[in-house]
DNA sequence: TTATTTGGTTTCGTTATGCAACCTTTCTGG
DNA sequence: CCAGAAAGGTTGCATAACGAAACCAAATAA
């Protein structure tokens, strides 16, 4: 009776909530791009046990998300990096954080900057080949032949 | 001993997961973008237990991303569907779809087309606001003040 | 009228999470 | 050199969440 597995479904999303997918995971991810790197400073920075710390970290590796890094002189200190991987999530979690922002408030201490001109980035959006914005109501699920897909059944 | 609460952390980002952090949310969201909008589609879809789903629905409902319809004629019969809150979703939903193709490969039987030109979609990025393409290494995270924050302690 | 569908709730066993204690190896101060 | 602290875990325990299946009432279809 173990946790449903996401990555036999079919579905590209499903198959990233499946690596990412936890509680943790993602905030793990958003402390890396902060710039933290160590074992304790991760602990200290979100909060969070041990253990869990220890089992994230170890998935996010199995994963490609982060690499262990061995910094000890000659024994054990580590360092945890993301990889390219890893760094390609920033989109998910720029998007994640300014929808939060715009639909539940300013509730960070810290804002996002572009590092050449000081300003806040532009909000994320889908854009279609020639770079118009897309809803969810501008774009169609199509199957590999290029059929609409039937829906809701 | 409840499980942490991430709306408390000062951090946007760990407010969203709050919401819909979990293994299943973003999951029913990408299903109800697909059209789906029965509680038994939803269950079908994606072979989620009824009571996880029963859950679900009603955190989404909670939370404001998805509202509970009252479509029979005299009793009851729901549909579940996406506010503007949870439609506003589909940047993360298709940021974390790209991801997954990107580096997990092609895992879907359906494709997103941009409606009008039939087109794929472009990659969603990060953009500053002349436009310009920005990498976690292009941003600086930055105080009320607009002191850099330093990192990693 | 009976059967079936819908939209749940309940029960129960397994897994995950959170907390604290403990453990080993490495630096740090004196 | 020695004592103590810090880094990076592991273990044990209590509670919460999850998954599968059974059950159930209202509404609809046959």
């Amino acid at each position: 009776m173990t946790r449903k597995r996401f990555d036999e479904m079919g579905c590209s999303v499903a198959c990233a909530l499946n690596e990412v997918g936890d509680w943790w995971s993602l905030l793990v991810v958003k402390q890396a791009m902060l710039g933290t790197r160590r074992f304790v400073d991760f602990q200290h920075n979100l909060g969070i046990a041990k253990n869990i710390l220890c089992n994230r970290l170890s998935r996010l590796v199995d994963n490609g998300v982060m690499v262990r890094v061995d910094v000890g002189e000659h024994g054990k200190r580590y360092e945890y990096r993301l990889t390219d991987k890893g760094r390609d999530l920033f989109t998910v979690v720029t998007a994640l954080r300014q929808w939060s922002e715009r639909w539940n408030g300013e509730k960070d201490t810290m804002q996002l900057v572009d590092r050449q001109s000081g300003e806040p980035l532009a909000p994320v959006v889908v854009q279609s080949q020639q770079g118009q914005i897309l809803t969810v109501r501008d774009v169609r699920f199509v199957d590999e032949d290029g059929k609409p897909l039937e829906e809701a059944g």
